[in-house]
DNA sequence: CTTAAATATGCAAATATAGGAATATATTGG
DNA sequence: CCAATATATTCCTATATTTGCATATTTAAG
């Protein structure tokens, strides 16, 4: 394959940290975290009413794609978004799916 | 599920036009017609050096998801981006895949 | 009508993703 | 160490996606 301006790694990089937001579970966890909130596993398992393990396996999801971190404290562990930059893609996202 | 802002319907909506541009051919063919471009599937085909049954796969993808629009104009049919909004969606995740 | 070019579609195999139950690990308090 | 809470991981099944070959459809030209 070959590109206008995105070389093949942007291409990969992009979409795959798009399609690591690209998922209703994991964008209403984007969503949650949009301002810069830590949240726990727990937090966020009720918050969303699903189990904690699919919580936990789409905040691995995030995090292996370097979208999210994580901060232990004690026995929680507050997510939170790695990279300002992607607060823009969320919020206009969310603009894009209002009209 | 419950959400901060966004309503499971937009969420819905909004991943499943990240989910149709999340995928490397598909974010490069939104990349050559970026800026208003309208491109034939021979020609992307050709650009992107994939078959054309796949290019018209994709592209078939992002119309169907309302992504892309196309006009026929003889043998040839051009494909373009709809919305404009898209654009910013674009040129945020070209930006953020630089970093 | 016939041919060729451009595009679309049906199908199948390989691969990837999603979700949840059960279980493992980690941490704190007693 | 033991119990309880929080989180992560393993395993399994269902479902979705990707790709390309073969074939169908559409359109223009002769």
């Amino acid at each position: 394959m070959q590109f206008s301006n995105l070389t093949p790694e942007q291409l990969e990089k992009a979409s795959a940290i798009l399609k690591a937001i690209s998922h209703p579970v994991r964008l209403a966890i984007m969503n949650f975290l949009e301002d810069g909130k830590m949240l726990t596993v727990t937090q966020l398992h009720e918050m969303l009413k699903i189990e904690q393990s699919t919580t936990s396996h789409h905040l691995g999801i995030l995090k292996d794609k370097g979208i999210l971190s994580s901060k232990r404290e004690g026995k929680n562990t507050y997510y939170f978004i790695r990279d300002k930059n992607l607060f823009t893609i969320v919020d206009c996202v969310g603009k894009c799916a209002c009209t």
